[in-house]
DNA sequence: ATCGAATATTTCGTAATCGAAGTTCGACTT
DNA sequence: AAGTCGAACTTCGATTACGAAATATTCGAT
């Protein structure tokens, strides 16, 4: 059935590049990113999937993702609404929801009473492995097509990109 | 004052994988998942400004790149609502907004009628072209480290991961 | 030819998000 | 030591998004 398909995923990502190209985009540039935000679409969907099973939704997975990456540390109410890409606005009325589920709690901080310490529970602990285990299937399955030496030479290149992002906006 | 970040870009890039491989996730694979999502989530924040100044939002702009890259093909609001990742009772809402902005234009399929066909007004197409030039700024910065054959290297390497996307949930 | 299933869109009620104003606290100035 | 400014979080009103039901049309089967 998928053998139907009219154009490969090659020739609709190369028609895609022409048009950004023909509205005014440099080819170098399109291809690279237009390429990047093809994987992401792709990989989003999957997670909303994935993440359903779970009873997750993106934007909690973020809270998740950030309060595990900073690691002992304990993030702000407005720290996890940057790294999620939201307003301060909204990220209280998901960490009200998330703390009634016992996925993160909040204690003042005694330093500075104006914020607010939110920290993993264990339950969240569990919940982000758990999450991190079933996408890394499909993740794996998405760059199974390239060998080990690809996929050390295509996060090379893209962490030199990282590493020039935060000097850009300055 | 940008000296005085603790951690360098790669240094937290090399955190956060290794939370996630510590998590259950495999390394060469989390490498370059997070990498991809570093750079995304960069981008978005400056898209969102960006288009702030053309009074677009990204929800918009999904809507106006879906049809540029389907060109003189129509679309109908589902496949919309597909290629924009967005449930179908909410792109109807957005392209009521678009069509009062005279963006879109609305037009019943004669060949079958409970099929509505969407697509680019002059103006729409205006405002695209003016998004595309916009955002090839930022892009372009983005990649500026990078050689025209590393880009090259890089958009090769994505866009064998994009071939065996659609072939994954099949 | 007609009935039933499937598809496409819209409407409606509910939930999530945003921006702005409000509140509380800390820091700096005088 | 009092007052002002700024920072952090929450509340509030309005916009946006979602899921389910409703509507309309096409397709297939008997």
């Amino acid at each position: 059935m998928a053998a139907k398909r009219r154009r490969t995923a090659q020739q609709e990502h190369a028609a895609d590049v022409s048009t950004y190209v023909a509205a005014g985009g440099e080819e170098s540039v399109q291809r690279v990113i237009t390429a990047v935000y093809a994987v992401t679409k792709k990989l989003d969907q999957w997670y909303v999937r994935q993440f359903a099973d779970l009873d997750l939704t993106q934007g909690e997975w973020s809270v998740l993702a950030s309060l595990a990456r900073a690691g002992d540390t304990c993030l702000t109410p407005s720290q996890l609404a940057d790294l999620s890409n939201v307003a301060p606005s909204s990220m209280t009325h998901r960490l009200d929801k998330m703390a009634g589920r016992g996925l993160v709690q909040r204690r003042p901080d005694e330093s500075n009473r104006t914020r607010t310490l939110v920290s993993l529970t264990k339950d969240g602990w569990a919940l982000f492995s758990a999450a991190v285990r079933e996408s890394n299937v499909v993740e794996s399955d998405t760059l199974r097509d390239l060998s080990d030496d690809e996929r050390h030479e295509l996060a090379r290149l893209l962490e030199i990109v990282i590493a020039g992002l935060d000097d850009i906006d300055a």
